[in-house]
RNA sequence: UCCUGAGUAGCUCAAUGGCAGAGCAUUCGGCUGUUAACCGAAGGGUUGUAGGUUCGAGUCCUACCUCAGGAGCCA
């Protein structure tokens, strides 16, 4: 990333910070080619660098910001973003007016510009198209003595975190914001075709959901109030009004986790399903998953060439999914421990290892799906297999290549009785759940949902090696800023 | 909370206990097809903080601060 030359001081525009049209503050000899230029942009249609094929052979303007400058003697090829994409544009020295090369050779990066130029395809461009620019307004020039921090350098983790209002600009994490989306709309498409009608839940909490995780506290008025870790438990009451449901939302986890796959804020999408049971539960997270990874790969082929995914990953997802007990995981643990695959033994009875759900997940080239934990590790709200009342109706779903748990989802509990007796056992506040527990006082029904972290979705699908990434701005355990 | 590692120029990193360096960025100059362009020159430092050992500390010791990776916990 370089920026070439200095302002001419007479011409005094060096710094203009904020001062609007500098391409057009050309001296009188410039009057002729200033009136000319402004006919051209008048005339020439407004596009994207996404959609500028379309435009091959005509003459069209950009909005956007200078996103990289070389120059070889006369001859200038600055790179344009607009959020849609970079493109080359090529400036020959005795193709252009004086004013409109020198303003473009001082042009510091990231300065913000209005950009004509004529489309043309050429096969020496990384797009196959170039602008052959005829004129350039600058909206913004960026000041020399505070250049743009983020460089076509690599950077280390802490100084681009300081920098994610800025570092966002960058073709990559545009990408990745631009899939995350897609990921957003698909998920909650899905849902929104099938029936289920969308019930946010509150994001101010009265109690835990699950008593496990750390809240975050806060005042409320004169009470004490947390923010939300899951809906759970207020969908499972839309559910019994609505049938079929879901929510999408930020969730804070106070946990002090400190790796790959961990934020403070996230966000989840929960589905909850009345008169539903494991098994077709987990026919729905399949299906969801296999729609969610297939509409990124319609829509952003060229977004993950740019982040660098290999697609033939993705290429494999789709319905159905493996489906192995906890029983037949272990069996797999086991036996790759005598092989000397994994370096710690799993003892039967136990939650999965971060290492564990690595190891399993490689050996699928799509999400397994792991069901029916031990119910003494699992939530209080589970309903017990019937068949083995140890066991609990539950699922979880390992991403590929090791990226881990995306979706845990369980059949709840529908039995009064049991409900009440398992808050007890787990120590929470009986009061705090009277509401809950009317769930099962006026027509309880099997019902079952599960959650998915975005954040971590966006992470496998995208082939991130950091959920730090996949969200504009990360809340984690050592950061708030920006 | 625990384990491990790292803090040196704007950025990414070198420097056997003995003159604090390179690449990129910045500034100046050169180059009409560059792809993180290239070539030449210049400026740029309280080595995270506070103590200590030593003739001498970026380097060794102690404490603290910040960050990273992992564990536990979880999506």
């Amino acid at each position: 990333m370089r920026r070439r030359g200095r302002r001419v001081p007479e011409e005094g525009r060096g710094g203009a910070s904020g001062k609007l049209g500098g391409s057009m503050e050309g001296r009188s000899g410039d009057r002729l080619w200033m009136s000319m230029s402004l006919e051209i942009a008048a005339s020439a249609p407004v596009t994207t660098i996404a959609t500028i094929g379309v435009h091959e052979g005509q003459t069209v303007t950009l909005r956007g910001w200078l996103y990289n400058l070389r120059a070889s003697g006369k001859l200038l090829f600055p790179i344009f973003r607009d959020g849609s994409g970079t493109i080359q544009g090529i400036v020959p020295k005795a193709a252009v007016p004086e004013a409109l090369f020198e303003s473009l050779k001082n042009l510091t990066l990231e300065s913000s510009v209005i950009v004509t130029g004529k489309v043309r395809a050429d096969a020496r461009a990384p797009s196959g198209f170039e602008l052959d620019v005829v004129d350039l307004e600058v909206v913004q020039r960026v000041d020399d003595a505070h250049p743009f921090p983020i460089t076509l350098k690599e950077h280390g983790v802490d100084f681009l975190m300081e920098h994610r209002h800025l570092w966002i600009r960058t073709p990559r994490q545009s990408a990745i914001l631009r899939v995350r989306a897609t990921i957003m709309r698909a998920a909650a498409e899905y849902f929104d075709t099938n029936g289920f009608t969308r019930t946010d839940p509150p994001i101010l909490t009265p109690a835990a959901c699950e008593g496990t995780s750390e809240l975050f506290e806060m005042d409320y008025f004169d009470e004490k109030a947390y923010l939300t870790q899951s809906g759970q438990l207020y969908i499972e009451s839309t559910a019994l009004a609505l049938g079929k449901v879901y929510s999408f939302g930020p969730t804070f986890r106070a946990e002090k986790s400190k790796t790959r796959r961990h934020l403070t804020e996230f966000w989840m999408i929960e589905p909850e399903v009345a008169f539903c049971g494991l098994d077709e539960l987990m026919e729905l997270a399949e299906n969801f998953i296999a729609h969610i990874v297939q509409s990124v790969l319609k829509q952003h082929r060229g977004d993950l060439k740019v982040i660098g995914r290999d697609v033939t990953k993705l290429e494999t997802i789709q319905a159905p999914f493996p489906k192995i007990s906890y029983d037949e995981a272990h069996r797999m643990l086991e036996e790759a421990f005598s092989k000397g695959l994994i370096e710690s033994k799993h003892t039967y009875g136990d939650d999965f290892g971060s290492p564990d759900e690595t190891y399993l997940s490689n050996q699928f080239n799509r999400p397994v799906m792991v069901h029916r934990y031990p119910a003494a590790v699992k939530a209080f709200y589970m309903e017990p297999d019937a068949a083995d009342p140890t066991k609990a109706l539950c699922v979880d779903v390992l991403a590929p290549e090791g990226y881990g748990e995306i979706i845990g989802g369980s059949q709840r509990v529908d039995s009064y009785d049991l409900l009440r007796q398992r808050i007890l056992d787990h120590n929470l506040p009986l009061a705090a759940f009277e509401w809950y527990l009317d769930l099962r006082r006026y027509g309880s029904v099997p019902h079952s949902g599960f959650g998915m972290g975005i954040e971590r979705a966006v992470a496998w699908i995208c082939g991130l090696d950091h959920v730090r990434e996949t969200i504009p701005f990360a809340r984690t355990l050592n950061r708030i800023y920006p």
